[in-house]
DNA sequence: GCTTGACCTGGAGCGCGCTCCAGGTTGAAT
DNA sequence: ATTCAACCTGGAGCGCGCTCCAGGTCAAGC
């Protein structure tokens, strides 16, 4: 199991410097490690977190639930159920939300096409 | 050709009242006939346009480039090329978003499957 | 030992896309 | 004639998700 450095971290989350400090303060990320001098230490741990909160996030899911998920999670067991259930309902927004975008792509294509039909 | 009061362009396009001010203030909607009161009467190229303009906003285009765009249409004929280009190029970003949306999508249906492996 | 860059904290600021408000006018229905 | 909902304008305010800043500490390389 390996640790790394605060920017490490960044760059392998995608996520900025700032952007972990923020998630970590608002509860997003919680138990990170600090070294003797204050610094964080990102485990592996944290990374998969990360990821799952990068999954969330570029899937739209706004902060608010993500606390809540956060919350859950760091209760442990007795709240697989909910989260669950949270996860499901937010896939639901995810579909719905899909099904709109490659609606409207496809509206976007046609128009692209019309615009080709009008050139020389 | 019907016309419509700005209450049933809102509902017919599905942006609000307000929205439909603040476009037409930024420049997204022109040209909008008004009344002798002063009221906006919105006509069916007035829909049309506002179509378009979902279109863009639900697939993520800035308003900037948006403003860009009716800046073009305004421009006439001569900008058809030009207009092509942005779409093309919006297209481009909406698919690459699309694609990452479906990536993000189907980590997310593998967790919920983690989960329902865990219950009861 | 010194430099330099990565890191720390708390708090302010920002860009986006609306949304709301005050204060006033209009017009369809009773 | 009166009511009252819908509309108008200019401008302020807001919620979100960061992002930046000031002022300071820390540590690895020369």
């Amino acid at each position: 199991m390996s640790t790394y450095t605060p920017s490490g971290a960044a760059t392998r989350s995608g996520f900025s410097l700032d952007t972990l400090r923020y998630y970590e303060r608002i509860g997003l990320l919680s138990g990170v490690v600090r070294s003797s001098s204050g610094h964080r230490v990102f485990t592996d741990g944290d990374l998969e977190w990360l990821g799952v909160l990068r999954c969330l996030r570029d899937t739209g899911m706004p902060i608010s639930d993500m606390q809540r998920y956060a919350e859950l999670a760091r209760d442990g067991e007795q709240t697989l159920t909910e989260r669950l259930n949270l996860l499901r309902e937010h896939a639901k927004a995810v579909e719905e939300h899909l099904a709109l975008l490659a609606d409207q792509y496809r509206h976007l294509q046609a128009k692209i096409g019309w615009y080709e039909g009008q050139l020389p």
